[in-house]
DNA sequence: TTGAAAGCGTTACCAA
DNA sequence: TTGGTAACGCTTTCAA
């Protein structure tokens, strides 16, 4: 910087200004400056530009694993706003672990980070009290945090899952299995659960714990899960996935064991992701505002980071209705052995 | 710090000794450091810290999107490794633009990573000569760099696709359908394309561009590439899509109109996305070490910010025949009318 | 509208 | 083993 301000013969605090506040400098030395940065390739300094400013035009972010495609689309939704407004996005991913997640918003904070998104609301003390110490906005997304002062955008677990078992219970459904994700390191997945139960309570059906599985998310475990219900004595005429990605594992187990679905056995899912409505049966799920949350994740933690208030959106979720899921009567129906005329 | 050093009467050098090699510091005042860092709640300055080393331990990855789950699969291998070495990550999205690719390395550069991990190997003449004067390493991914003099990690795509295309002859197919990438725009795609073409021309098949479609890579757009082809007069036997996502659709379509696959038509798809094993009839792919491509490229890049050489690694992919395809004689063999006996 | 100079919070060199 | 103290390359008053 000082040898473009040499060159174009006025101060290093000149060519600051060319490059943060223009309009305050005269359009003929603006213009001789940025000849002299062309002709000398000048790459600014943007990390001692951010220790002099108190400002690292960063933000950073924390999701359990970039792996996941329904958190890579809330994530880009974030980078999509976040590139638009000139900051820069840390990315971390801590595996469900909260103690990983300690980690890496200590080390965010030490980087500076103007603010931060993360995954869930429940983390550990020390987090906690990390966090609010720094003064530095953060938004929590993937669920609501409730309580006052703390910004976050999202919709509610427990209300999304309540509605699709209240779907199924309305099919007619009364044994229903449950595959959940981890509720030991997910507090999405533990709202999820007490959705589910709420709504089983709410029409008197009897809750059984066989009927519920915890799994992480892949294909895989879907499988597994469906396969160990289908073994039981008397299986569920319907399975709520809490991630299509189970939803999906759980349907191409049907198919490998000849079960029809939803003629047998119904299915849903939660995110609907793309592959949900491509899928034969398509797959009734949850759908989530997943891009646009990460979008306004962002845009609020921005506004927080300009000295706007702590802000919170709670979003809606739909229950979409394809063709996975079926009345329980039909299904039964179906499989029984109809009489020759 | 200064606090910190205070209420441990040490010197502010001492405290940043403690930091950065504590084994400098006897034990003693070390412990008396530690305590006051706790006391004080510490969190340093890690920006202040990067501008005095000139070493930012951080790490830019730009790829074309994150919510493609074979890049978030490369993305994770980086991530995994750097997480271990320290080293933060600074991810950008350049959604296939070559001009979005520059301003991220030029914004990337100012933010003084330590080094660049990009996608694929041709970019803009700027982008070229930004990489070469800022003389930080970078390494490239998804496609071989062959230059002497630049660093990269990744398998062949050409020869991959060319594989692939050679299995397919091998069944007997001759008119093959394929379904490239947006070749304007990405490398890989290109590479891939040639790959294909020069396994026709060395079988001496006719190179019929009917029979080639480009599109971004989404289910829908799978599917759309396989209903052209199905409306041909004279449709192809077998489809090769250049990625599983397109080729998940393309079954998908298939499944739609009652064509059969492999019977009807053989797919081939391009990833070894998890997906391709569990579906119905798995998926013939070409598996890619996606995940290792990524630890590696990060190891690679460490090394040459530690002062190592130039490296480079050419991974191996492999055809993976699952069930997807089929001999083209079974295929007319299957769709021919039986005569009755 | 422009310049001088004091930070920003570390690291790292040189002495002690 | 420890301390003093220049950098590091900007931004931002404060004056002119």
């Amino acid at each position: 910087m000082a040898d473009v301000a040499t060159l174009a013969g006025v101060s290093v605090a000149t060519v600051s200004r060319v490059l943060n506040s223009p309009s305050l400098v005269q359009p003929a030395t603006r213009k001789r400056v940025q000849a002299a940065m062309a002709r000398t390739g000048f790459l600014r300094n943007a990390i001692a530009g951010s220790l002099a400013a108190r400002r690292s035009w960063t933000v950073g972010v924390i999701i359990p694993t970039i792996t996941n495609p329904i958190l890579a689309e809330s994530t880009r939704g974030i980078a999509d706003v976040l590139d638009t407004r000139g900051y820069h996005l840390l990315i971390g991913t801590d595996d469900y672990s909260s103690d990983r997640e300690l980690e890496l918003i200590r080390t965010f904070l030490e980087r500076q980070v103007d603010g931060l998104v993360l995954t869930g609301i429940t983390r550990k003390p020390q987090a906690e009290r990390l966090l609010r110490a720094s003064r530095r906005p953060f938004v929590t997304t993937w669920e609501l945090d409730r309580r006052r002062g703390y910004a976050s955008v999202s919709f509610d677990n427990g209300i999304a899952a309540r509605s699709m078992t209240e779907t199924l219970l309305r099919l007619g459904h009364r044994r229903i299995g449950f595959v959940s994700g981890l509720t030991r390191t997910n507090d999405r997945s533990r709202a999820r659960l007490r959705g589910h139960r709420a709504a089983l309570a709410a029409a008197g059906t009897p809750d059984d714990p066989t009927l519920i599985q915890e799994m992480s998310f892949t294909f895989e475990n879907g499988r597994k899960a469906m396969a160990a219900f289908l073994a039981m004595a008397n299986p569920p005429t319907a399975v709520f996935c809490v991630s299509d990605i189970l939803a999906v594992g759980a349907r191409l187990e049907c198919a490998d064991r000849g079960v029809r679905v939803p003629a047998d056995v119904s299915i849903a899912g939660f995110d609907d992701l793309d592959l949900a409505s491509h899928l034969r049966p398509a797959l009734t799920t949850v759908r989530v505002p997943t891009y646009q949350m990460g979008r306004l994740a962002a845009e609020v933690l921005l506004e927080m980071i300009g000295g706007g208030p702590v802000r919170k959106e709670e979003l809606q979720t739909e229950v979409v209705i394809r063709d996975s899921t079926a009345p329980r009567h039909s299904a039964s129906e179906s499989s029984a052995v109809v009489p020759g005329p």
